[in-house]
DNA sequence: TAATTGTGATGCGTTTTTTGCATCACATAG
DNA sequence: CTATGTGATGCAAAAAACGCATCACAATTA
């Protein structure tokens, strides 16, 4: 969109802070890149950003005016898919920001049903922390976030919820993987191997661990999940996760000859948390976001059934 | 605002359903014009609009497009005066669209007194009818509409009402111009001059005619309110106005030696009738607009006290 | 303190884009 | 059939945007 260049640069320099950075980005020379501000500056009539030694800052005008760009865009955007919608083939673009949980089979699974109907609609999908996520939609850079527990900002407007029980995972030879149910005092002082403090799981843990007074032994910290689970079959460690998390066949299919066991924890020690699915509040989204909202909800239900809220 | 102008000229297109035509009133050559729009419709990747022989018509991508094309259009308006406030200096400008009742003394008044505080504020005063005013506010051509009486879009954001009782005038000489209050049946057989079958006053007017079954002479009917009032003083006629329609001094002086009296008509043969300002539902007005319909409802509650409602 | 590094601004020639003229192709009305 | 109006298009001129080289300034570093 030819028309929408200006503001485009003026959105990346005001993310880079910096004239230079954001040029080098966008692929023209600082020079062309500070004309264009200069003239928009001029033709609103005050500068957008203050001018410092090491770079440049949005003022409060610049603030207003950047948001303003941040909607227009997303609005556009909108616009688009809604006219592409018109010709019969479902276009767009979706933009996820998620955590680590769903983007491991959750995400890959739905997004793929999504695009055997839809080839045409394409996909963004970030993988970061609650808060960045929450984030990425405040600022337009996602459509829709995924955030497991915590939700932090006024801004979130939840489309569905799912309940999702805690499961402590182990290799099959573990002494607990002979339980069918979990308690936290049979954690007492086992080795341990848990996501970081940031991560919404780590949070809801600890919440049961100091209501019982349990301590584990935790050994390691990661906040790769391919790590938490992988470790398992090397160690004699307790790793714990929730089950959109987990391949499907874990639960299902408990007596199986996996290697790795999961097991619940009993809901009395740690109650389920709640997976988020949200929008920006007030926003309209694009038809593709939309219904790939749609699609998320209902491959929820299909899973988890009487544990979805919408 | 340069990065605009492909947006406008789109948008002129659409309202002169000619190219050639919106390239004169836009001071270029249609071939420049056609070019843009032949580039925002590469961009788009689809037609925006219909070629005919007379002419070209939207089609709907392109309805879709000119309507997100006039709010973006509104929403930098109100961008540009919520950061030119911010230098202190309350710039603007205010489009309104209203009928003719309040374009006599009201809206001079009004606005005078406001830009007496905010001479930088800059005013549109569009006279329409009732339905126009009200396809302003939709198309954003106009921020604030004033309607007396039938408000026909669920659009329509009423901010604020003004009841506003039916005023018989009449020159001082005609026979009814000795009765403090006027009954429609007093007026039987009068020679009467009236506003056109569109204007809310006559429809108010005419519900109470029939429920009354009195007949008026109706010997003229204008929709020039100078005319209604100026020919009073040439003919034995009556004529029907609201307060706020007329010089504040015909209702504050009854006693006074004007050759024009106005007196009321019993409410039990017509209601007061509601003058309405609003806005369209949803939209967030710029600052300008929005201290305005402050002071038009401040001014309406100095002037009319109990009767106004917000 | 002085040199260095990094920042945004600016003059000037070059390149790209936009514009306007002349003209075409087509549809409609007389 | 002719005349008039419409939008589309090739081509040259005008305008805008761009990139290079350079300046001025501030912060950091030696």
């Amino acid at each position: 969109m030819r028309f929408m260049t200006s503001l485009r640069f003026i959105d990346a320099v005001a993310r880079e802070k910096s004239i230079r950075k954001a040029a080098e980005k966008l692929a023209i020379t600082s020079t062309a890149l500070n004309r264009r501000i200069l003239q928009i500056e001029d033709e609103i009539g005050q500068p957008l950003f203050e001018r410092l030694a090491s770079g440049v800052r949005l003022n409060t005008a610049g603030e207003l005016f950047v948001q303003h760009i941040r909607t227009q865009t997303a609005e556009l955007a909108r616009v688009q898919s809604q006219i592409a919608d018109l010709s019969g083939i479902r276009r767009g673009h979706v933009r996820i920001a998620s955590g680590a949980d769903t983007m491991r089979y959750f995400l890959p699974e739905t997004v793929a049903r999504y695009r055997g109907e839809h080839p045409a609609v394409t996909f963004d999908l970030v993988r970061q922390s609650g808060d960045a996520a929450e984030q990425a939609l405040r600022t337009l850079e996602a459509d829709l976030a995924l955030i497991f527990e915590p939700i932090k900002s006024a801004d979130f407007q939840t489309m569905a919820t799912a309940r999702q029980q805690l499961y402590c995972m182990m290799s099959a030879n573990h002494p607990l993987a002979k339980k069918p149910m979990i308690r936290l005092r049979d954690c007492v002082g086992q080795p341990a191997i848990l996501p970081r403090a940031d991560a919404g799981l780590r949070q809801l843990l600890n919440v049961g661990l100091i209501r019982r007074s349990v301590e584990l032994g935790t050994v390691i910290e990661s906040n790769s999940q391919e790590f938490l689970q992988n470790y398992l079959t090397h160690e004699m460690v307790i790793s714990f996760q929730i089950p959109i998390a987990m391949p499907s066949d874990l639960i299902t299919a408990p007596l199986n000859t996996s290697a790795i066991v999961a097991k619940p924890v009993d809901l009395a020690d740690v109650p389920a948390g709640i997976l988020h699915i949200g929008q920006l509040k007030g926003r309209v989204l694009p038809v593709a976001a939309a219904k790939f909202l749609d699609s998320i909800i209902t491959e929820l239900g299909a899973r988890y059934g009487d544990d979805i809220d919408q």
